[in-house]
DNA sequence: CACAAACATTGATGTGTGTCAATATATTCT
DNA sequence: AGAATATATTGACACACATCAATGTTTGTG
């Protein structure tokens, strides 16, 4: 801390406290992995929406398990929704929860 | 794969490749610690914009080595910049590098 | 000059995680 | 029922990283 005599810079007052930051930092290390980028991305892109792991496995270069592992972290952080029909699982985005990180991370003015 | 007599579903093309998606995922990784969350935090909402590492180390509950290590990481990857005057480094926000990661995770709707 | 304050650097340590091989489960087809 | 496909789970391993104690460096003060 600063010395009692001379004052460094004005006092701290964080907006974002404790709980607050482990959340969204939870949040940011799922989307923080150039895999799980890029499943997002096939998800957005993709026409109709709905894209299943045997899909994603040759363009991301990934094993099937470790393309599953991804999926399930993302599914778990609410990112995207999976849906079992017939043989093939199709996942598709959750654009609220994107979005919601989008908004945590906006600088707010001090008025 | 899929079988290829039988169609899973669309096929991908995804609009992020692999280099943009480590980029975006360095990015994502430096905020995606609740110590950085809360550096960011402070220095968007500290009335002049500067903060000293000296004042932020008892709200952080951190020793003074760690949140220089964080300091330097925030600002190795463009989101603040440090100035030194006299015995204190001032730090501020670069508030276009947090934006940049705000619009490159905008969902892009197809057409 | 000697001492103290602010900050940076180094080394060590424990924890978390991305990846794959192997295996398990579920579904479809013959 | 048996085989093949799609996905999930488990276990193991290597690597990254957040943290602190100790120390170094710079700047101001007695």
């Amino acid at each position: 801390m600063k010395s009692s005599e001379v004052t460094c810079c004005t006092p701290v007052s964080d907006g974002l406290d404790g709980r607050q930051a482990v959340e969204l930092a939870d949040l940011l290390k799922v989307l923080a992995d150039p895999a799980r980028l890029r499943i997002v991305s096939m998800l957005a892109s993709v026409a109709d929406g709905e894209v299943c792991v045997c899909d994603m496995t040759e363009p991301l270069g990934l094993s099937q398990p470790t393309v599953s592992h991804h999926i399930k972290v993302l599914r778990e952080a609410g990112f995207i929704s999976s849906e079992k029909r017939s043989k093939w699982v199709y996942h598709r985005l959750v654009p609220a929860q994107l979005e919601s990180v989008r908004a945590a991370l906006a600088v707010r003015q001090p008025v």
